[in-house]
RNA sequence: CGGGGUGUGACGCAGCCUGGUAGCGUGCCUGCUUUGGGAGCAGGAUGUCGGAGGUUCGAAUCCUCUCACCCCGACCA
């Protein structure tokens, strides 16, 4: 390709609705231009790079035995009523009519759709298992879209979803496509983590995420740093403390924090470590009743592992400040488990090995030091795991330590069971003659967002720097003084027509631009590897080979520069 | 949704407070010179000042409404 006949547009400066670097960087090297919030158009440059994922994608779930098939974008009402999940997906979901007033969405996801084909075509265990996929444009009505591609509307989401006649055969493709997922990724040359997730409202046994490892990312992971584990950190156990209590050492006594009502506060002013002081929060459960929750003062309330804890009571909320001064006297920056407050009182595990510790006076701008359970106040109604681990933590797997690290969700694989299949009647004659709904799993890959995170994980102050396999193009032909020198201008021509030739999708700058301006755009652009072809080096010879990710230069016999460029792709 | 902010040429911005009919940098076009890291000189084109209404002799500027876009927000304890 010649830049000639391509279509380059490259900006100086960012417009000023990107924030992330990345959303920066895709709109100056031209990959997208909005449309609208959270609508992007793909520009040539940028669908090139979209397509080489697309086409791994396609690649590696056919290797694994998916089928592809397209799926309309627009679905009707009814099969969502029938699911359940027409007013339950809530405003996420773009509703839209005909024009005989007819309801219908555009797609936010296809289970509904592939099940009803699966109930529609499959009769018989014989046809099972089988696994269809498609790569389609998707809509969620996003509350608030931002990051470019990254969490836009609109957006291209690889989406499979396989039906089973048993449970044992669902497992066996759920492992099929974790090890397909990371294939992917391997290929895709991105740094990335198979996390276990929290199944959530979508239900079922098995789900991990994929992210790619990004500081930016939305996502907060646990990883074992000696081991394989990972999971979200809403998920991540906490362990008991390995350590028992040490006994009491100090007499309770009641000190003077005037104006210190958080813990870094009160850490500061009485010169104790966070994780000596006990944090209370008030809480109010569905139910109406208040309660203490107890937890080390450098660590924080997990919300997901306390309604969990609270489910049978539809979940809590945090008392506000009125009912904290009804109940307790105090403000809430000076509440305590010690007294006759009555309260039911919930710790962390961690809390569990606290001793002397301190906490508030329910007295307002006093705190309590050298408290002990059992001496001071009871020990604790109940003790649970209620708090997002931290750094450090002993590994949920027993081998070492959790490190902490962000993440872009860029996959997702779940065991939906038989939800869905149940909901539609999507069941089948097994062996005995006996109707059974299919046993479901699904697997989506963010397509789009897969761009933005590449580039999030691959850029530098110059621009993006493509991983090879999806490059928008795999080497840049600079020729300096392209109409003026005919010897540069016949090598470049060669040049770029031998790797063509080749299937290398090379890039000619033929603009005649000046090298300033060359350099810079490829660069943006984030070419891998560049060859500058100018009078200067074709004197001795030669031309200069430039790697963008690792900004070394070497000279390379004119001659043999074909041979050359075709080893760097290969 | 709540809070905050911004809309002026393709991109980044000034002008608004204190009304007098729009400016800077980059980019774009033409010509000449230049050509190994975003060139120089000369000439040139491009703006319903987000939209509607109002105040005024006169509105980018003041007032009202509206639209779009961006940012922040779900543990002070």
């Amino acid at each position: 390709m010649r830049t000639s006949a391509f279509f380059l547009s490259t900006l100086k400066e960012a417009p000023n609705e990107a924030e992330l670097v990345s959303h920066k960087l895709m709109l100056r090297a031209g990959l997208i231009s909005r449309l609208g919030s959270g609508l992007y158009s793909w520009m040539p440059l940028g669908l090139r790079v979209l397509r080489k994922i697309e086409q791994i994608v396609r690649e590696e779930m056919n290797r694994a035995g998916a089928l592809e098939l397209f799926l309309p974008a627009v679905q009707p009402a009814e099969l969502w009523q029938e699911s359940g999940r027409w007013d339950r997906f809530g405003p996420q979901m773009l509703k839209i009519k005909d024009r005989h007033e007819r309801d219908f969405c555009f797609g936010p996801t296809h289970e509904e759709v592939i099940t009803d084909i699966a109930r529609r075509e499959i009769r018989s265990y014989r046809q099972l298992p089988v696994h269809f996929y498609q790569i389609q444009t998707k809509f969620r009505d996003e509350i608030r879209p931002r990051f470019g591609v990254m969490r836009a509307r609109e957006f291209i989401m690889k989406d499979g979803y396989s039906f089973h006649a048993d449970f044992a055969s669902l497992e066996r493709e759920y492992r099929n496509m974790f090890e397909t997922y990371s294939r992917i990724f391997d290929r895709l040359e991105l740094e990335y983590r198979a996390v276990a997730a929290d199944t959530g409202a979508i239900g079922g046994t098995g789900s991990h995420e994929f992210h790619v490892l990004a500081d930016s990312g939305e996502d907060v992971i646990a990883y074992g740093v000696d081991s394989d584990y990972a999971a979200n950190v809403e998920l991540a156990e906490a362990l008991a403390p390995a350590t028992a209590r040490a006994p009491a050492s100090q007499p309770m006594s009641r000190v003077a924090t005037p104006g210190q009502h958080n813990i870094e506060e009160v850490s500061a002013f009485l010169k104790l470590p966070a994780k000596r002081i006990v944090k209370t929060l008030m809480v109010v459960t569905g139910d109406g009743r208040e309660v203490f929750i107890l937890l080390r003062g450098d660590h924080m309330l997990n919300a997901v592992k306390a309604d969990r804890k609270f489910l049978l009571n539809e979940g809590f909320r945090f008392a506000t400040e009125v009912e904290v001064r009804a109940r307790l006297g105090a403000d809430p920056g000076s509440i305590g488990p010690v007294g006759n407050h009555g309260l039911l009182v919930l710790a962390d595990r961690a809390v569990m090995a606290m001793n002397d510790f301190a906490c508030g006076a329910n007295e307002t701008d006093y705190h309590l030091t050298g408290v002990n359970f059992g001496r001071d106040l009871p020990e604790p109604a109940e003790t649970a795991d209620l708090r997002d681990v931290v750094e450090g933590d002993p590994s949920p797997d027993g081998k070492g330590v959790l490190g902490i690290c962000r993440g872009i969700e860029v996959g997702h694989i779940f065991q939906l069971r038989t939800k869905y299949s149940e909901a539609l009647g999507a069941t089948f004659l097994d062996e005995a003659g006996q109707s059974r709904p299919m046993e479901m799993g699904c697997y989506g890959i963010g397509v789009s967002r897969i761009v933005a995170a590449a580039i999030e994980q691959n850029h530098d102050e110059r621009g993006i720097v493509w991983p090879m396999p999806i490059a928008p193009f795999e080497i840049a032909i600079a020729p300096v003084g392209y109409r003026k020198s005919p010897e540069v201008k016949a090598l470049a021509d060669r040049l770029h027509q031998e790797l063509a030739a080749a299937g290398i999708d090379v890039l000619l700058d033929d603009r005649d631009e000046r090298p300033g301006v060359m350099f810079a755009d490829l660069e943006l652009i984030g070419i891998p590897h560049r060859i500058t072809i100018g009078e200067r080096g074709l004197r001795q010879g030669q031309v200069e080979y430039v790697s963008r990710r690792t900004g070394t230069t070497q000279m390379v016999e004119a001659d043999g520069v074909t041979a050359f460029a075709k080893a760097l792709v290969r």
